[in-house]
DNA sequence: TATTATAACTAATATGATTAGTTTTCACAA
DNA sequence: TTGTGAAAACTAATCATATTAGTTATAATA
């Protein structure tokens, strides 16, 4: 059940995380990425529903890619040490590939099960990571809201070049995540009072 | 000194960010921008360098118009006060202008100083608000890092709905400040042994 | 070996950015 | 009051890209 088949969908998603890593999301293009791949931008619609498509199908790959990434970071460890292995982890990826992390941040279509489905892990992990501090299940999502809030906001203020003032940037994260952590067990104290 | 003078720059990014508000900044078109204002799109190059010159002066206009949402809200506070203060008034200016408030975080342009006279002006405001606590200056740097990745994390993340959990997202920023107040306490703590 | 589905192709259209060159109109100086 | 020049509009044309429609080639399988 084949044609002319040369491609699948992994080799066009790897291709275009190369591009937007390369040149950022905005620039990614039905023909520059079918010029990439050797074929003819048309060709595309066969594998996906346009440029919006491919932007979709690029976000649950990217997704797919962080949960990797993520996942070694905290398996095996626990408590303070897990959330600044994910953190560090997080980072990283985010460093490493720019615009496929920027490609990770869409607005959800709720009728896309996939990308609601591996975001959703994501989530979990981060989740799993805090439950050794035994919080209440509401704290804990608020408590992973911020958690998730410093690390993106970082990642992405790292990314547009916004912070600029000559302090290592690289002590950054592991301090606001200590000072972070450090709420957290005041919190988790009040909670046993 | 004037022709067929009809627009200035402030009508036009007023329009502009009426656009990008109602849309997304990703829609903006210089066709679209020109059919609202009532001209032909080649007439705007005569106010600014194509799209990405109109998305550079919006980025400007968006980062004065945020800092004089913030400004107000923070005079007359100090302390644990000023910081929610001028959290809530934060996460506000990004729900009220989503559009503009995406236009800010453009990699600034290290040869335009007038985007980098008003974003060091947002800066400069986070920091004052940390003044009470007295704080080392590198430690001061790290930890407004962290505020505004708290805060463009969350306004961010927010946007594009990521946050899916069953529980009152108003009630996650006010709680992941207080989490990372509590962590600088500390941190002031540790300072004064 | 014939069929069929898949995935390539070409051709054509539409939209938008941009450039070049032209026209209009207002402020100001003569 | 009138003439000049600059500013900002205009039209026309080009180019890049997305998208649709319809066609062709090929590989799996019946």
């Amino acid at each position: 059940m084949a044609g002319r088949t040369k491609l699948d969908m992994r080799i066009i998603l790897e291709k275009a995380a190369e591009l937007v890593d390369r040149n950022g999301l905005e620039q990614l293009s039905l023909n520059g990425l079918a010029e990439e791949l050797n074929i003819k931008s048309p060709s595309l619609y066969n594998h996906f529903d346009g440029l919006e498509g491919l932007k979709q199908q690029l976000a649950i790959y990217g997704t797919e890619q962080l949960y990797a990434h993520l996942l070694p970071a905290v398996i095996g460890s626990k408590g303070d040490e897990a959330i600044h292995g994910l953190s560090r982890a997080y980072i990283d990826f985010a460093g490493i590939h720019p615009g496929l992390y920027e490609a990770t941040n869409r607005i959800p279509d709720h009728s896309d099960e996939n990308l609601q489905h591996v975001q959703k892990a994501v989530v979990k992990l981060v989740m799993q990571v805090l439950q050794s501090y035994q919080l209440e299940e509401e704290m804990a999502i608020h408590i992973v809201r911020g958690l998730r809030s410093i690390l993106h906001g970082f990642a992405s203020l790292k990314r547009t070049a916004s912070f600029q003032l000559p302090v290592d940037l690289d002590k950054s994260i592991p301090i606001a995540i200590d000072i972070f952590i450090e709420g957290i067990h005041s919190r988790v104290q009040q909670q046993e009072e």
